[in-house]
DNA sequence: CTCCGGTTGTTCGG
DNA sequence: CCGAACAACCGGAG
């Protein structure tokens, strides 16, 4: 092939047409372009042991919400004259291998700050440099480049909201050129191509309309989505996050935008911009960090502190994140997990996840504060893991962010705030509708009962068919003793990282679990009889 | 060292 | 709808 001749295309996540640099830059002066997406069997393949349908990393909906994107993607490029190149392997042997056997000479791809990413791109950057190929990368999943704002704040990413916001300044604007071609894909020799799978195609079996996401993948979906949102200025004029309704599913009170971005189907520069297209047009408008625009920077926010924090996904030798001897509960956590703590709420919003792979934010902090430090006191990492793998929108840094958040373990403290599992979602939805939508076996519970149905006495239980203790659990806790121990137990926990400053080791965890533990009366006493 | 502010708690009183 | 008590946290600025 003649020199430069070919480029190559990784999409990972950027799957999109619109604002991506890197594909603009690939499809600039060449006369083939190769656009590659590799499955890794670990993330898509069918994973038999897992706590829910899906691979070993992501569930089925998340999996799905990706190979819709892919399938967009494919027939996005193909209006455009190319197509998308499915190969399957361990991404960095697949990629290395097409790049020698299609003699690429630049390679695009857009940059990453994950762990996951970071050392895959570390490989492959490498082999490119000692094959003289030419690699872009550029920031454009995220408004600012966290390396710059690390940077700008003495080496170490900033630990608040506000501190971020004003070393950020103004993010980067999308890019204003629209593509009207590409180049044709070149011979593949023999690499393996395949088309966008289909589910099945995976080795699944398809679950139903009933049990599965009702949001679509892609970027035409996206874009559909967007418009719809920045037609109604009024909405987005008057956003709020905080005053949200977490109970509403017929038409959710966000934007429902975050899956999108996740896979980058959305680019966040443009819908910054359309953002501020419509608060031009308004006479006034919400303000971060409530607002829209507001939540794209806690996005970044996210992202930086992610990036320059080590292990962040985790409490051991992560710096910003205090260390609490949490329990090791299996029998809680699957609880929590498997929507059966008793609590109807708490249950419920499990429930949408598992569904529709989907909550409201605000429902994600009440099962996320139930499970750690409101009620249950299990680890954090442990509901970490369980929303990783089951939300459509999960993303590693502010998923691992939020939880951190939300367990008082960083960026918030005021471990006394306990969202409750019974007043919380009766303020916003007091005749229930969104518990009875997602556990159908309280449909008929009365409204005076269905935040606390072990409370209806047995003929109303009856008349409900629903027998508290046979029909749905009991509570696994008592909510008002185990608050109570929960607080204890973070004030503990938050004095001992106070005198040894932070410096926590595992046996200082052990002996303060131990003498934390010395109240067996107390912790007999949260547990109700089963 | 002090002081201030912090996207999103609950309950009670007015 | 709004403020105060509850009990008192932290990061960041000065």
């Amino acid at each position: 092939m003649a020199s430069g001749s070919a480029s190559l295309m990784w999409f990972r996540k950027g799957l999109r047409i619109h604002d991506n640099p890197a594909l603009q830059y690939a499809a600039e002066g060449t006369k083939f372009l190769y656009p590659v997406f590799v499955i890794d069997p670990h993330y898509m393949e069918p994973e038999k042991n897992a706590f829910s349908l899906g691979s070993a990393r992501a569930g089925l909906n998340r999996i799905n919400f990706l190979l819709e994107s892919l399938a967009d993607l494919d027939s996005s490029l193909k209006k455009l004259g190319s197509r998308l190149l499915v190969l399957k392997g361990e991404p960095s042997e697949v990629l290395i291998r097409c790049l020698k056997e299609w003699e690429v000479e630049k390679l695009c791809f857009e940059y990453d700050t994950e762990p996951y990413y970071q050392a895959l791109d570390f490989k492959v950057k490498n082999y490119a440099s000692t094959a003289g190929i030419e690699v872009f990368s550029p920031v454009s999943h995220t408004l600012f480049n966290p390396t710059d704002i690390i940077q700008k704040n003495g080496g170490r990413p900033p630990l608040s909201y506000q501190s971020f916001v004003k070393l950020a300044g103004q993010p980067s604007s999308p890019l204003s050129h629209t593509l009207s071609s590409l180049p044709l894909v070149g011979d593949v020799g023999s690499c393996v191509i395949s088309e966008v799978p289909t589910i099945k195609e995976l080795g699944y079996v398809d679950i139903g309309q009933d049990e599965s996401s009702p949001f679509r993948g892609g970027e035409s979906e996206a874009l559909k989505r967007l418009n719809e949102i920045i037609n109604d200025k009024e909405w987005v004029a008057t956003f709020e996050k905080p005053k949200g309704n977490p109970s509403a599913f017929l038409k959710p009170a966000t934007t429902v935008l975050s899956p999108y971005l996740k896979f980058g189907c959305l680019s966040c520069r443009f819908f910054y911009q359309c953002l501020q297209d419509v608060y031009k047009n308004v006479k006034r408008h919400t303000s971060p960090p409530v607002s829209l625009l507001g939540q794209l920077l806690w996005r970044d926010f996210f992202y930086t502190v992610a990036f320059g924090t080590p292990n962040f996904d985790q409490m051991r030798g992560n710096r910003i994140c205090k260390q609490i001897p949490w329990n090791d509960d299996d029998e809680l956590l699957t609880a929590w997990r498997d929507a059966r703590t008793g609590y109807p709420w708490i249950d419920a919003i499990m429930v949408q996840l598992r569904k529709w792979g989907w909550m409201h934010h605000l429902a994600r902090h009440s099962v996320a504060c139930f499970l750690t430090r409101g009620d249950l006191f299990v680890h954090w990492e442990k509901g970490r893991d369980v929303f990783e793998r089951l939300l459509i929108d999960s993303d590693w840094a502010i998923n691992n962010g939020n939880w951190l958040w939300l367990s008082c373990s960083s960026f918030f403290y005021q471990y006394n705030r306990i969202y409750s599992p019974i007043s919380f979602g009766k303020k916003y939805d007091p005749n229930g509708d969104y518990i009875r939508h997602f556990l159908p076996i309280l449909k008929d519970m009365p409204r005076e009962y269905i935040y606390e149905p072990w409370t209806a006495p047995l003929s109303i239980q009856t008349k409900a068919k629903c027998i508290i203790g046979r029909d749905y659990p009991k509570p696994v806790v008592l909510h008002d003793s185990a608050s109570k121990e929960c607080r204890r137990k973070m004030a503990e926990a938050y004095a001992l990282n106070k005198d040894l400053n932070g410096m926590v080791s595992e046996e200082d965890i052990r002996n303060l679990r131990r003498k934390l533990k010395e109240d067996p009366e107390q912790e007999a006493k949260n547990k109700r009889i089963r």
